[in-house]
RNA sequence: GGUGGGGUUCCCGAGUGGUCAAAGGGAACAGACUGUAAAUCUGUCGGCGACGCCUUCGGAGGUUCAAAUCCUCCCCCCACCA
């Protein structure tokens, strides 16, 4: 069997390790057990936690049980790790309430029945713990001269906001974390963001200092796009794992507009397809590579949200933005469909309009907006006098161009802003 | 607690009484080109049924015909000192 070291590897999801050979040893052996903290700073978690989220699943298939740790405890402090603001402290509610949101989407990638895998929350072992035996047991091995100097806590040392006690506090908490994770279920393991090296050296130290024993680290690049933004945030704010904050269309729009540079690259890191059938759409260009990343667009989708919401992202973008050939030779592993199946719009974007209300006319602009197309009138406006906004296709010549039933096409009618948003507008008839 | 510096439209950052809805850059949006990509070029970029009107320059008052700009008080941030 293939060492998952040379998997994630060969994947893109390791930026460095501590102890190369020692961590190849322990990976080799059978009953591996390794555990990466997940922030509950919202209740949903993004494409931005999709590379811890895929390294713990191909941990699983390769054997390893994982332990998703929700920072339960944590989240009540704050990790300040490269991070330039510090963040709002979250009440104890929220942070419960966020717990069971990211524990519902976890379990969409690993398998967590009969002990395959572990959710655990920190809160258990660190919302009890004592101040004064604390800093006695655990304070004593940090020392601050060290701490101070750590890449971690740099960015904030020299910026403007500062640092304050509680947030410092934080990489003996997380250290603590692996401390006890070691002792309960024998995790010998941490992976985190790049990030967090500082935070899993010290769980390391700590390890080493109290238990005489090693224990392994392994942090993630920062995946950015070829355009350098972070993963997964756009305009619009992140991209949700949660259908009802990003729906699946959304995320699968959002996957195939995927700059070509990084279609190769991220079908590696977001998919389970075979690597050599990923290598061979790197020669790819123009078209090719183009339909390829509807094979991204869908595999991504399917992961998150499962098959059937998948097809219909992949049929509702065909029949807005038209089909595109897919030949059988590219990524054959993926089970997206081949051939385009019957036109199924219903994933797109789509509100309801009495017929009523629509017979005497709604000035375009207006409808635009109130559709959501356009964030206020006057943008709508310009949408308009730009030449932005379309009904059913066709250009809108003049703002006040009266939406009325002549635009009604079996029973829809189809706005369009800019190139790539839509919105179905389903008229009902009068009863 | 003291002294000094600062808070401007999504972000950075000009602007020190009228010519300011506020330079410049970035982001974003639209058009052209295209492959729902990138790059490039052009336009737009507070709100409003809109050649005009209304609301913005940390907050609240005040001076003035006129304030982002001057005065008073307050809030927040930063640096140095204690």
């Amino acid at each position: 069997m293939v060492n998952i070291k040379e998997i994630l590897s060969e994947r893109g999801f390791i930026e460095q390790t501590t102890h190369e050979r020692e961590l190849d040893e322990y990976l080799n052996k059978k009953e591996v057990t390794c555990y990466i903290g997940f922030d509950p700073t919202a209740a949903s978690l993004h494409v931005g936690s999709l590379i811890p989220i895929m390294a713990l699943a191909h941990m699983q298939r390769n054997g390893c049980r994982p332990i998703a740790l929700v920072g339960g405890g944590t989240g009540l402090v704050g990790d300040p790790s490269g991070k330039i603001e510090t963040r709002k402290l979250l009440t104890p509610d929220k942070v419960d309430e966020n717990i069971v949101g990211i524990k519902k989407q976890l379990s969409k990638f690993i398998d967590f029945n009969e002990g395959r895998a572990l959710l655990l929350n920190n809160a258990e072992w660190l919302n009890s713990l004592e101040y004064i035996p604390f800093l006695r047991d655990i304070g004593r091995h940090f020392s601050v001269n060290r701490m101070v100097k750590a890449e971690s806590y740099r960015m904030r040392l020299e910026s403007e906001e500062g640092l304050n006690f509680i947030e410092f506090n934080y990489m003996l908490l997380q250290a603590y974390d692996f401390l006890m994770l070691y002792e309960l279920f024998d995790c010998k393991l941490q992976m985190g963001g790049s990030d967090q090296w500082g935070n899993v050296v010290a769980g390391i130290e700590l390890v080493r200092k109290m238990r005489k024993e090693t224990v392994f680290g392994l942090t993630f690049p920062l995946i950015t796009t070829s355009s350098g933004v972070k993963m997964g945030k756009t305009v619009q704010g992140a991209i949700w794992l949660n259908p009802s904050k990003t729906t699946p269309y959304d995320y699968y729009q959002y996957w195939i507009n995927t700059d070509d540079r990084d279609v190769a690259r991220f079908l590696a890191l977001f998919t389970f397809l075979p690597m050599h059938e990923i290598k061979a759409i790197e020669k790819l260009e123009g078209a090719d590579l183009n339909s390829s990343k509807s094979v991204l667009a869908f595999e991504a989708t399917m992961l998150a949200h499962g098959r059937e919401e998948a097809v219909k992202a992949y049929n509702a973008s065909a029949s807005m933005f038209g089909p595109r050939a897919l030949s059988e030779n590219i990524l054959r592993s993926s089970s997206i469909p081949r051939q385009t199946e019957a036109e199924d719009d219903t994933s797109v974007p789509y509100s309801f309009i009495g017929l009523e209300q629509i017979k005497n006319g709604i000035p375009a602009f207006k409808m635009i907006h109130d559709v959501g197309l356009a964030d206020t009138k006057s943008a709508s406006r310009r949408l308009i006098k730009q030449g932005g906004a379309y009904i059913n296709g066709q250009r809108i010549t003049s703002f006040d161009y009266l939406i009325s039933d002549n635009d009604i096409k079996e029973m829809e009618i189809l706005l369009r802003a800019g190139k790539k948003r839509f919105h179905i507008l389903k008229v009902k008839p009068v009863k």
